[in-house]
Formats: structure tokens, C-alpha cells, sequence
RNA sequence: GGAGGGGUGGCAGAGCGGUCAAAUGCAACGGACUGUAACUCCGUCGUCUCACGACUACGUAGGUUCGAAUCCUACCCCCUCCA
């Protein structure tokens, strides 16, 4: 393991942070010798980050933690020009509205992570809309344009594997490094930002960014990249049973982001709590020590403290409260999933297990009811059920006031009566 | 602009006039086993009814057929080669 002058790569090597470094030594040097700028790039494509992003905003806490400046950089500009990867026949160009909307909204992750301000080494957000937007055309391509070559970047891996696979790229994503580059060049001219951060397979982008620099104004940038972050085997990581696992609470609550790193494989423990939780190595190492069912331990450590670092104490507390009561103690939790319904209905028609479990979110039509019903997964209280015509009554609900409805062991949200 | 190939379920990828709601793999979901793990095994995996059956689906719109994802026409999109 290579040893660095500098705090910043020492914290990263050490949690296992690190995939390359355009100039190891260098940077390391620059690092030690006071203040450096740093920035990270993010898509405002949704309205929250996910966490894909997470590591690398990770990466910039522990570079202001170091003492550093980060800088976060919402790609507003080139989130307008849309994904064109996607097949989909009308890919969607946001507006600008949606895209500052996603931007206000994102922020709020950053900030559990990040500190904004304007002095010292407070975090800065930038956005590319405010230089890029007013870009004309043939003034770019006359003084940036000129300094990339097309055989070089045909050889680059984004571009080559993707023309070997005879996939389609179209102009707009091959235009995309050097809009990547310019945007470096152009934090460089502004905040003297000298370091990109990053997920390794940005590297190719990245670098170029490198490039530019030197030929346009001389400077000496770096490039750091992060291991993609994959399960021990080899999945990638990032997707739970609603979908992804966004970092906001309003589009994954909590709770159901402690879950997701509860659930972790017992191999990526110890990679996982390295990189989403900042506990001190030497409790690190003795997690790791860990093993068979005692991981089990370090899995709730994991899930409570990545929890607390993005949600706060209170709601990991919550959620793992949530947790042990539900799994440990068969009971019922407060952050479980609820969903009202009427009293009166209840004590009328009822409504129809049918329904109910749809209303909850655990099944997404009738049929899945009843093949969850069939297969021996759904539960009402935590009896199991096999009649699918089942209608819930007031007779059901239990004396907190609610019925609890379950698919499978790990899936529950209530019904509150009201 | 010319020639050819192609658009199928979340993805990959068969099918090429009826037996196709559409093989197979992956993913997903449930069950068993466990440690709220992994592995393995079993089941499910368009919607509605769930028993039969009905309906909607194979780029879009028409057409030919008793009958089409499969044939024809037009349109849209993608790829390859030539110019």
C-alpha cells in the first residue's frame, strides 16, 4: 500500500477509494503543500442523486475534511442536451425549469455532506449552464475544438468499445468529453480548480479535461478516480426493490435506504463501510474481523451509520428502531410504509386484500396479489394468507389502530385506519 | 442519394401464416434452507378472472387472409456497405 504525504490521498487509499491518479506523485505533492480546489460533476437528470453518485461525493467531503475546497458541479448545460444513450425513441430533452428544479432539489444530499459557505475551504456549487448556455458555435470550435483530435479520441475505451460493439454513438455523446474537458478548464480559470474528481469510468473524460488545460492555458490539472462501485459478484450496485436508491428522503425514505445496506452481501461488507460510513479505521478493522452470523452486527452498523451520515441521527435511529422491531421482535415499527383508509369502509364493503396490498405499494397489480397469495408470501398481521377474495374489516385491525399487510419476510407497510 | 439488414416482453435474444402471451438466458418477485447473508433448490413472472376463459400486446398506420409477431403497402427510427 503506497504511502502519501498528503491526508486527503491517505484517508482515500486507506478506505480503498482510489482506482487511478493521473499523476500520483505530483498531486500528492501539491495536495501537502496547501489548499487545493477540487470538483466533482453530477447530472440533474432526476431530482435526486443516487448512489452511483455517493462515492464521489464522499470523496469530496474527505477533501474538505483535509482541508481543501470542493466544488460540486451541476451539469446544467449538459443535462439539457439529454442522455442520448437511451434507445427510447423520444429522449427527453429537459427544459430549463426541470433542471433547475432537479438542482434545488439535489442539493439537499450535498449538504449532508458537504459544508457550503463562502470563505476558506466552504464548498462551492457551480453549474455549467453559466458559461455554456451562451456558447456560440464557431468561437468554440475555433479555440477548443482545434485541440482535439478525432483519432485520439476514437481510441479512447468510451468511444472504441462502444463502435466495436457497433453500438450507435451519436455526435452528441462523442461531443460529450470535450464539453467535460472545457468544463475543467473553465473551474480552473475560475477557482483555480487543479483536481477532478470521479468514477473510473469517467477516466477517459477526465482526462481530457487534462489535456486541454495544458494546451490552452498551461495549467497542471489531476485526475482522480474511484472504483466503480459493484457487489462481490460483479452485479452492479444501486438497485433495491423499488428501484434505485435515491438519496433523497422523499424519494427513498430512510428507512428503506437502512434496509438497502442491511441487505448488503456479507463480501462488500467491509469494502461498504469503509467508503459510505466515516468511522474511524481501527473500528473498521475490527468489523472486519467479524464473521458468519456476527456480521450481522456490522451490517447494522453499516446501515445505521451510512443512514445517520445522509439522514441525520434522528432518522436512523428511527429506521433502525424500525428495523429491529419488525425483523427482531415481529412487531411493528413507525416508519413502516402506511397508508390510510377510512374507518367507515371498513366497517362497510371493507376493501379487498386485492386492493389493499396495490394501495400499499407492495404489488402493482391483482394478479401479483394473487400470485403472492398463492405462492404462500402474503400476510395480514403476520398470519399468513390463502384466500385471495379476502376483504379486510374493522375486525382486523388490531388494537394500535392499523393492519399490517406483508410480501414475503422483509416487505410490510400498514394500513391505518382513520 | 444508392444497396442491403433490422426494430419482439425490464434487458439480451429466438420465432418468421395457425399448436405464440410468444423459446432460452439474465434480472425481478415469492417459497424452502439460513444469519433480514451467500450458495442451492422450487414456484411465479402482460391485464382481468384465476378454473375455464376474455382482453391487450411483437416500431407506427393501413391492407391481404377464416386466421398475422410472422405476408403486402406507407411512414418513423436504427445499423452496415457504396457514393
Amino acid at each position: 500500500m503506497a504511502q502519501y504525504k498528503s491526508d486527503f490521498l491517505n484517508v482515500l487509499e486507506q478506505r480503498g477509494m482510489i482506482h487511478q491518479i493521473s499523476d500520483a506523485e505530483a498531486l500528492d505533492k501539491k495536495l501537502s503543500e496547501g489548499m487545493v480546489t477540487a470538483y466533482c460533476g453530477y447530472d440533474a437528470t432526476a431530482k435526486s442523486l443516487h448512489i452511483g453518485n455517493l462515492m464521489s461525493i464522499i470523496m469530496l467531503h474527505w477533501f474538505q475534511e483535509c482541508g481543501h475546497r470542493p466544488l460540486t458541479l451541476m451539469g446544467g448545460a449538459t443535462t439539457m442536451l439529454g442522455d442520448p444513450t437511451g434507445k427510447d425513441e423520444l429522449r427527453q430533452m429537459k427544459t430549463l425549469d426541470e433542471i433547475n428544479g432537479n438542482i434545488a432539489s439535489i442539493k439537499t444530499a450535498f449538504d449532508s455532506f458537504l459544508t457550503y459557505g463562502d470563505s476558506g475551504n466552504g464548498a462551492q456549487m457551480v453549474n455549467n449552464a453559466d458559461w455554456m448556455l451562451e456558447f456560440k458555435y464557431i468561437d468554440f470550435l475555433r479555440d477548443y475544438g482545434r485541440h482535439f483530435s478525432v483519432n485520439r479520441m476514437l481510441t479512447m475505451d468510451s468511444v472504441k468499445l462502444r463502435l466495436e460493439r457497433e453500438q450507435p454513438l451519436s455526435f452528441l455523446e462523442f461531443n460529450y468529453m470535450i464539453l467535460q474537458a472545457y468544463d475543467f478548464v473553465e473551474l480552473n480559470k475560475r477557482f483555480g480548480t487543479s483536481l477532478q474528481l470521479g468514477g473510473s469510468d469517467q477516466w477517459g473524460n477526465m482526462v481530457g479535461g487534462i489535456d486541454l488545460g495544458r494546451r490552452i492555458s498551461g495549467a497542471e490539472l489531476f485526475v482522480l478516480t474511484c472504483p466503480l462501485l459493484t457487489k462481490a459478484n460483479g452485479e452492479k450496485m444501486g438497485k433495491s426493490v423499488g428501484g434505485a436508491i435515491w438519496l433523497n428522503g422523499d424519494m427513498l425514505s430512510p428507512y428503506d435506504y437502512y434496509q438497502f445496506w442491511r441487505n448488503c452481501d456479507d463480501a462488500d461488507l467491509s469494502k461498504l463501510i469503509r467508503i459510505f460510513t466515516k468511522l474511524p479505521m481501527d473500528e473498521i478493522t475490527k468489523i472486519d474481523a467479524l464473521e458468519g452470523a456476527e456480521m450481522n452486527e456490522g451490517k447494522k452498523i453499516l446501515a445505521y451509520e451510512a443512514t445517520k451520515w445522509l439522514h441525520g441521527q434522528a432518522a436512523a435511529d428511527d429506521a433502525a428502531e424500525t428495523a429491529r422491531k419488525t425483523f427482531e421482535q415481529g412487531s411493528v415499527g413507525a416508519d413502516l410504509p402506511r397508508v390510510e383508509v377510512k374507518l367507515a369502509q371498513l366497517q362497510g364493503e371493507g376493501v379487498t386484500v386485492l386492493q389493499a396490498f396495490q394501495d400499499t405499494g407492495l404489488a402493482s397489480s391483482g394478479g401479483e396479489v394473487k400470485r403472492l397469495i398463492k405462492g404462500g408470501g402474503a400476510r395480514v398481521n403476520d398470519k399468513s394468507l390463502s384466500d385471495m377474495g379476502y376483504v379486510l374489516s374493522a375486525a382486523d385491525v388490531t388494537e394500535d389502530g392499523y393492519i399490517k399487510l406483508s410480501s414475503g419476510k422483509k416487505r410490510h407497510a400498514l394500513l391505518v385506519a382513520v
